[in-house]
DNA sequence: GATGAAATCCGAGTCAC
DNA sequence: GTGACTCGGATTTCATC
């Protein structure tokens, strides 16, 4: 209930963060405890939330997701029940990623994985105008991953 | 070789990619498959590089990295050169979820998480405008998270 | 209250078909 | 692709500190 890690907590995130396929003799060893206690510590951490999900990577390329796309949109209105509307409509889009409530020059900036330029086009046509209260939207197409959904740091 | 995924196959990396750490016999009796099968199924999708990792995902506010920010990047000038030494730079600063190179009014935009707003104006003011090149930054706080990180549809 | 050793149980991985 | 078999890890128990 503390919820407070310890050192051999932290090596435990860190390594199932890098590697959620190790198994707990694994992990064990790495962090240099018996199987037993790794173990409970771990189903701790499970069942804290320190971890909420073990996820596979999937290659977007790979499966006809290759192109990623930012949008920045803007709203007609900054009620909170424009904003609402608008977030009960951006959740049912599978395609988007990321969808966040930002300060600054835009409301919302989306992350969108498409197969190509023309799927966007299409989405954007068809779905993305159609969302209610939108003014306004700005696509910046990626034209490099840099980095992409880095492992976090802590 | 081919690359051709088969009923079976979507439906293994879509369950794994929800739930990573399913047992390879939980999983063939959710894609309604013989164990052997299965595992036969997933290792190929590992070894062709369908999947690319499996990883824990770990609670950003439990960690102290609760605070999300976008910043959109302008450089001085639209080089390959200076493409290339900002890339460097940018994938040894760790708190950088995404970094994507953009067409449109910026250049780049940046993910990052940090504890706070003040830990994000440290980083700002030390690590950020010190990188190569950099011209302007434009920082967008989000104020909510509405989707984060959502798995790819496919 | 947490640990590690041991003991049991069950799935991973392999083989023959 | 399936079914069976073996080995090793997951999970629990328990004594110990």
């Amino acid at each position: 209930m503390t919820a407070v890690l310890d050192r051999i907590d932290l090596k435990i995130l860190r390594h199932l963060q890098k590697d959620g396929r190790l198994t707990n003799a694994e992990l064990a060893q790495l962090v240099d405890v018996s199987p037993a206690t790794c173990h409970r510590r771990t189903q701790r951490l499970f069942d804290e939330g320190f971890i909420t999900n073990v996820r596979a990577i999937v290659a977007p390329q790979l499966v006809n997701r290759g192109a990623l796309v930012i949008v920045g949109v803007v709203l007609d209105r900054s009620t909170p029940e424009s904003f609402r509307e608008f977030e009960e409509a951006i959740r049912k889009l599978k395609f988007v990623l990321d969808c966040h409530l930002v300060a600054g020059d835009f409301d919302y900036f989306l992350k969108i994985r498409v197969g190509d330029m023309a799927d966007f086009n299409h989405i954007h046509g068809t779905k993305l105008i159609a969302l209610p209260g939108v003014r306004q939207t700005r696509t910046f197409f990626v034209m490099k991953e840099v980095v992409d959904n880095a492992p976090l740091e802590f």
